[in-house]
DNA sequence: GCGTAGTGTTAACTAAGAGAGAACATCTCG
DNA sequence: CGAGATGTTCTCTCTTAGTTAACACTACGC
């Protein structure tokens, strides 16, 4: 087997890590096993491709940066890169919270963004440090079947809300109107609509939000 | 079974008829049967992680390409709203050419974004109407060699920006930083710091981009 | 101290499917 | 007409993906 293959696993928990993830919780949201996760990290088993390729998608990565040798390159794909004239003290560790650093410059990539789960399957992983609250600049997923209230109810807030499909359909509500979106739509609403989004699919849906004029995107 | 998993098989011929390498000859390389190479083409099989990697480095292929619809950028033809050519020199903002239509709900699609050339090689597609001029949410595109102002002196505004790369490379200069930011990179920084994009790369850049305090995001 | 809820790890096992090996049907050349 | 390519579809086997069960650990409140 080749040597890449042997990283794999690895990698993945290096992945995992950062996110800041549990073992249990992916295990949960792929609907796996958790001691599996645990030998694949461990390279005592090689998922499928199916489960490789959903294994990616929830950490947010390409599957091709798994295969590659963690700190092998400089320029990129590494620690965040941060300006020393710049507030360097609130940036060193950017994942240590979803709070506003006040940081006024910030570069994130795939592999070093703060992200929170929900437990109805949906996953908000922050873009860049905002100047405050009041915004929030995001990749949100939302898995095949989540929604963004587990009730089911229509979600009222502050602000202005805008959203380009990344990947996937999510079924979007916004008052009484009713709209599937996918690959390369965009939307923007007034937020005080009473507004919700389904992923009625059966894939996973990827898209950056963004959320002005309110701390709690779904509150 | 997610759907992309199911496009892998038909997506592995096609790259293979493109590099006009016959079915044995991949099997003989890879030390696997030819019927086997077969069975993963018409979806009868999946190959292993493994499998899959050497596959993919016998086709000289990224994996993730492999995962992509092959179809995916063909979905042009449609009405483009393109507003005539102009420069930068014509109008302070950006909403000066799309005019904020304080809309409270937009729903936008490719096909239908209002959409500025500028002269330099720089696009801007609106994604939504905004309640203001100052927020503007935009896919901006810039050609292979363009920059973000053609003399190349630093911008420097009002407010915040945030992107998210999509596709291609770009060097984002800010203050004194200089990055390189590719897909999945995002990226957010106070504007009032001087800063300029250059796209130094032999292919288009496309990113989501969102500017927030401020009328024109690049004056 | 004693639960009990979180974390990750390893054993033994099973059901599924990765991959082989034929024989198959085409074509296209000498 | 072979002889040699091409890709396909059977049937079969033996590997292994993935499960269940236990394991050891830390950190919590009582």
């Amino acid at each position: 087997m080749p040597d890449p293959i042997k990283r794999l696993g690895p990698r993945l928990k290096e992945v995992r890590l950062e996110s800041k993830l549990s073992l249990r919780e992916i295990a949960r949201q792929l609907k796996v096993s958790p001691s599996f996760i645990s030998q694949i990290e461990n390279g005592k088993s090689h998922p499928s491709v199916a489960t490789l390729y959903a294994l990616a998608n929830l950490l947010g990565v390409s599957i091709d940066l798994l295969f590659e040798s963690k700190s092998a390159d400089k320029g990129k794909g590494g620690k965040i890169n941060i300006s020393p004239k710049v507030s360097r003290a609130t940036f060193d560790a950017p994942a240590d919270a979803w709070d506003s650093s006040g940081a006024k410059i910030s570069f994130v990539n795939p592999n070093n963004r703060s992200v929170i789960v929900m437990n109805s399957g949906v996953r908000w992983e922050r873009l860049a440090a905002t100047l405050d609250d009041s915004v929030n600049f995001m990749e949100i997923v939302y898995d095949a079947g989540s929604e963004s209230n587990d009730g089911g109810e229509l979600l009222i807030h502050d602000g202005y809300e805008y959203g380009f499909a990344l990947d996937g359909e999510i079924e979007v509500t916004v008052g009484d109107l009713v709209q599937t979106i996918s690959k390369g739509d965009s939307i923007g609403f007034d937020s005080t609509f009473p507004h919700m989004f389904r992923n009625i699919s059966n894939a996973p849906f990827r898209g950056i939000w963004f959320v002005h004029g309110c701390a709690d995107p779904h509150r």
